[in-house]
This record gives structure tokens, sequence and C-alpha cells, in this order.
RNA sequence: GGUCGCGUAGCUCAGCUGGAUAGAGCAUCUGCCUUCUAAGCAGACGGUCGCAGGUUCGAAUCCUGCCGCGAUCACCA
């Protein structure tokens, strides 16, 4: 039992003994720093049970759970606040508990549910860039942190391989290519298909100029520049599976694939199965079929297809178009059910998604509760902020996008700059080093970006480069190289343990006092679908570490007993810190 | 205009299922490397928690209104 649950129960046990009252719950907080004290029982919340001053009734119960409770060593009571000292032998025995627990804080995988994890999905006429890395940061982090939790996990994608974004890619390649390659050119495949997006739209641009000029109204232009009509009559090609269209698609799309790849490579993201809209666009129609003829969907005069969600509080959506084609909703409707159907286990599925399409999703979600689907009540929209930059919104077209490649680079390129500055890696081969860069640099950017909540917007600053100090990937990853160090030096067996009947140093207490909070806050991380909290609670333990560190000598230390504890606690603390920063992707490092 | 989200120190963020004097980092300033890695530690400075009401013994946290920022309201995706 947790000395949660066990002080709950005996408050509750002191109340009926001493005034006869049931209370239903007990408030429990961490002490504030300023009083004596490890956990504080607030007794306001009682006094509804209880009439009385709080002053006194918190003596009082202090004074029982003292009596009733090892674990409680000394209590003090200032205004409605009953502080209680919790024994060394409390925190002793809960270390030696979890020495050897190899994951301590992961739970078992026992939930038959699995879940399945969506995320990235990207369309594939352009590279990624920074707001496709929060995406897929936060969709793998989520990812891990429910494994860890005990969920089976699927993660997934959707690639938007289909539509008429990629015609208007391929259209300009054709147009002003050349016949050009990724290995003719040089380029990344994303970089290079992504090259004519951009042309496209610069043509598109100067054609809506021209009509503009020869009297055209603007909305009128842009819809009649000859390019874009191009761009069209190449859609309808490829959607009646014109050879040498759908060879070309097929050609520019494997070039994209291999881009992404790389880049999935170094951000160090996978996926168990991957989705093309190539494939599963038409999905979804049957479904609303059998959905019309339950009264879930109604049909109009031109026959399309709506759901009225106005008693929902939302609109009428409508579901298919009336030539009967299929609309977005169609295909989310008929990929949700394939999902199922593919893994039957699911009971639940996350779409890491920005905020844009919170209306989508909330009426996705709703058409298929209305549907009848059990597994519908477990969607999740994971719906983040964007990512903005000091001049706003991040544009392909406009190239006022921070590229994903370049900023990979980058954030390793300035690892090595500080590396090489502070000199502390003699003995390490050219390529320890750049692996080392490699880890530190991503380190410093997932960190960045995980450990803002994540439906805050990012304001992304490329002028002031990321930090490396304070808050930061680097800074935990520090002290992990740090204690690493300890370790080597460590010339003695550290690996039993030991009877561990002595008193506690203060910062070895504040220390075991987080540690003991890993595993409820990898839980809560999970319930909130939400890698910051994992990012905090590294970092407060991280910074309590150091605090120890500094005042306290391990290995100097002349009790061996002493010295023996410390070598394991901090090995306990660097585990830890290795087990919560793989939740979000993050390496460690053993040197620094 | 309707709906949804956000607004905390100069900047970037915690805290938000109500609890003590609102916490970190960056920046600025002071100390600390002949002792386990100074990407560190200790400290100083810095706040009308957007504004106004309300609920409560108690509100940054919950409710209402207003202001500001953003998103969304397509037979687009």
């Amino acid at each position: 039992m947790s000395l949660q649950d066990n002080l709950t129960q005996k408050v509750k046990e002191a109340v009926k003994q001493l005034f006869q009252a049931d209370v239903p719950s007990v408030e429990l907080q961490p002490t504030r720093k300023d009083f004596e004290g490890d956990v504080t029982v607030v007794v306001f919340p009682l006094l509804r049970y209880v009439k009385g001053n709080p002053e006194i009734i918190g003596n009082q119960i202090g004074a029982y759970l003292q009596e009733h409770l090892q674990e409680v060593a000394k209590f003090n009571v200032v205004k409605g606040f009953l502080n209680l000292v919790v024994s060394d032998g409390h925190y002793l025995n809960f270390f030696k508990d979890i020495l050897d627990v190899p994951h301590f804080g992961y739970a078992r995988t026992t939930s038959k549910d699995a879940v399945l994890v969506e995320y990235s999905s990207p369309n594939t006429n352009k590279p990624l860039h920074l707001g496709h890395i929060r995406n897929n940061l936060l969709g793998y982090s989520v990812a891990e942190i429910l494994k860890a939790s005990g969920k089976k996990v699927y993660k997934t994608q959707i690639i938007n391989d289909r539509g008429i974004h990629i015609c208007k890619s391929m259209l300009a390649w054709q147009k002003f290519g050349h016949g050009e390659t990724p290995e003719t050119s040089g380029l990344k495949g994303d970089h290079l298909v992504g090259k004519y997006y951009v042309a496209f739209d610069k043509t598109y641009k100067e054609q809506i100029s021209l009509l503009v000029a020869d009297g055209i109204k603007k909305e009128d232009a842009e819809k009649e520049a000859p390019i874009l009509l191009e761009a069209q009559e190449m859609l309808r090609k490829w959607e009646s599976g014109d050879t040498e269209t759908v060879a070309l698609w097929k050609m520019m799309n494997g070039w994209v694939y291999e881009g992404f790849d790389t880049t999935y490579k170094n951000l160090g993201v996978d996926f168990d199965k991957l989705y093309y809209e190539s494939d599963t666009y038409l999905l979804g129609r049957d479904v609303v079929k059998d959905g019309l003829e339950k009264g879930v969907f109604f049909k109009r005069d031109d026959g399309s297809v709506w759901i009225d969600l106005t008693d929902e509080g939302l609109d009428e959506k409508i579901v298919l178009r009336s030539d009967g084609t299929a609309v977005y909703m169609t295909q989310d409707i008929g990929t949700a059910i394939q999902r199922v159907t593919d893994f039957p286990d699911i009971n639940g599925m996350v779409y890491t998604v920005g905020n844009e399409q919170d209306y989508h999703f909330r009426v996705l979600f709703l058409i298929l509760k209305k549907l009848g689907f059990s597994w519908a009540e477990k969607l999740y929209h994971l719906s983040y902020g964007m990512v903005d930059l000091p001049s706003g919104k991040m544009k392909s077209r406009e190239g006022t996008v921070v590229d994903a490649d370049d900023l990979i680079r980058n954030m390793e390129d300035t690892a090595a700059e500080i590396s090489k500055e502070l000199g502390k890696l003699e003995g390490y081969s050219e390529e320890e080093k750049q692996e080392l860069y490699r880890i530190i640099g991503l380190g410093a950017l997932k960190y960045y970006i995980l450990k803002v909540d994540p439906k805050k917007r990012i304001l992304f600053n490329p002028e002031e480069s990321v930090d490396f100090q304070g808050n930061t990937g680097p800074f935990i990853q520090y002290t992990y190289a740090r204690i690493q160090s300890i370790l080597r030096k460590a010339d003695f067996d550290f690996s039993k343990a030991l009877d561990m009947s002595f008193d506690l140093h203060e910062k070895e207490k504040e220390l075991l006092k987080i540690v003991q909070l890993f595993p409820e806050t990898v839980q809560l991380a999970a319930e909130n679908y939400s890698p910051a909290l994992i990012a905090n609670y590294a970092y407060d333990l991280v910074k309590e570490f150091n605090s120890f560190y500094q005042q306290v000598s391990i290995l100097g230390e002349p009790d061996h007993q002493k010295k023996v504890f410390r070598v394991q606690l901090s090995k306990k603390v660097g585990e830890v810190i290795r087990s919560a920063f793989k939740l979000l992707g993050i390496e460690v490092p053993e040197r620094m």
C-alpha cells in the first residue's frame, strides 16, 4: 500500500475514533518548503464533518497518526495545515523495494485493450517542417507513455498521397523539371518535390496577376488560372487511372517517401503500420449507406447525404457529395472502421492532429458514436497548438517555413560547437563525438517542444536558438552523464542492498520523495496524453539531484554504508532520468 | 456573428480535478571550480495571475460577463 493510501485510511480512522464522523476523502499535498514536514493533511475540508477549531483538530489527528503509524515521525500544525514528518525508514524501505526493479515506474502491460496512435500524416507534396516535428514528437511520445502506462499500442499514420496538392507538384515538375531526379539534382526527394510545389505556386500567382491585369476579378482569376485548370485535369486523369499520370505519381511519391524516411529516422520516430489515402479514400461510402438506412443520416433532394448535429450544438455536416463521391469525413469514418478490423483488439484511438481540426474531430467522433460503434467512446483528438514564427504562420508555398531537416542539422551543429568549447571529450573518437552531438542536439529540440502543454501554441524564433542551459534537454542529459561518471569511478561493489539503518540526509530524502512520484507521473501523463508532465517531472528530479550532488559528497563519504547507498541512489536517479526521457523519445549520453 | 482554445515576471514556460507567502529557466546582478563533469550550485532582482463581478472559510485554479490573440464555421483536406 502506498503512503498516500495508508495516510488517507488512517486519517479517516482518526476522525472516526476521535469525532465519530465519517469523511469521504482526505486531502493530502506535499508540504511546502517553508514548513517542516513531508506530507500535509489539509484540515479545512474536514470541518464540514467535524465542527471545531482547525488547529486543535489538526493537533488531535496528528497525535493519533503519530501513535498509530510508524511512518509518521513528527507533526506540526500551522493554521489548518497538519504537516507530517515522514520517517526515514519509510523512504529507505521504499528504496530497498525498487532497488532491483529494472523499469521502475513503467506499468506491466496488463491491458487487453490496445490503443492506436495516429501521428504525422503529412501531405506528400513538400518536405516536413517544424509543425510536423511537433506532431511527430507528440504522437511518438504519447504512444510511448501509453505503453509505459500498461497499454498495448499501435503507431500508425495515414499518408495523404492523393489529391490536388500532389498534382500541383507533378504538373510543375512535368513543365519545368527537365527530368530532374533526386540523383541528378543531389536533392533529397521530398525537397525536390517541394521545390516544384513552390514553382507551381509561383506560376499560379503570376497567371492570376496577368488575368487581373486583363480586368478579371481576383476571385475568378484564382479559379481560372490555366495552370490550376491543368492540375485539376491531372487529378481527374489520376482518378480515372490514366497510366502515365499514375506512373508519374508513383515515381514522385516514391521520392517523397524516401525523403520522409530519412527525416523520421533522424527524428527517431517509427510506425507499426502505414495507411495510404489512395487506398482508403473510397472507404466509408458503404457505411454512409447503412447509416442512411438506420436514420443516422438524411438525404437532400440533390442526392447529397448529411448528418444533423444541431442537437449537439453543432451544424449540419455533409458526409457524401451529391455525385456520390466521398469527402474527407467519409474517408475518416471508413478508415476508423478499417483500423478496428485490422486490429481487432483496439479499444481506443488517438489522433494527433493540429487544433485547426478540432471541429472536424468533434463531428467525426459524434458520427461514429451515432453509428453505434462501442469503441467510439474511446477516441481522443490529441489536439495541439500551431507552431508560429515571429512573422506569423509558416507557409510552405511562400517559403516561410522552418524546415525539419535544416533544424535538426542546426541543433546538432550548435551542440557540437558548445561541446567543443567545453572540451570535455578527450578520448572520444570522431564517430563517438558525432553521435553525441546528435543526441544532445536532438535532445535540446525535443525537450524544447515537448515540455510545453500540447494545447498551447508555440512561438518559435529561429534567431534565438534553442537553449542548452537551464530547463532544457541537455541540462537533464548532463546530469545523467554526471551520474554515469560517478558509477564509472565507484571502484567497489554497490550492487547489493544494505541494511540501511542510518539517518537520511535532507537532500537524500527530498530526492527519494521525487523518485517515488515517477509511477504516478507516468499514469497521469497517460491519462492526460501529456508528455509535458514527464518533461516537468524529469526537470524537478534533476534539479534536486544537482542540488544533492553539490551539497553531499558521494564517493568521498567516509561511512561505507552511506557511500554505497548514495551511489545506489544516484544510479537509480540515472535510471529514472533515462526512463523518463525514453518516454519523450530522447536519448541520454554516457559522457558530455 | 456562432462555436472552441489560449491570456501567469521583460522573454519562454510550470502551477489549473479550489488550499499556506504564485514557482522555474532565460536575461541582469553577487558569490562558488587545488574535492565525484561549472551544460552545474547558492543567492539577489523581477508579478494588479488580461479586466470586472460571483460561488467559497479559502480562487491563478470553478461560474458569468467583457477585452485581447488564435482557430473554426466549404459538395477543401
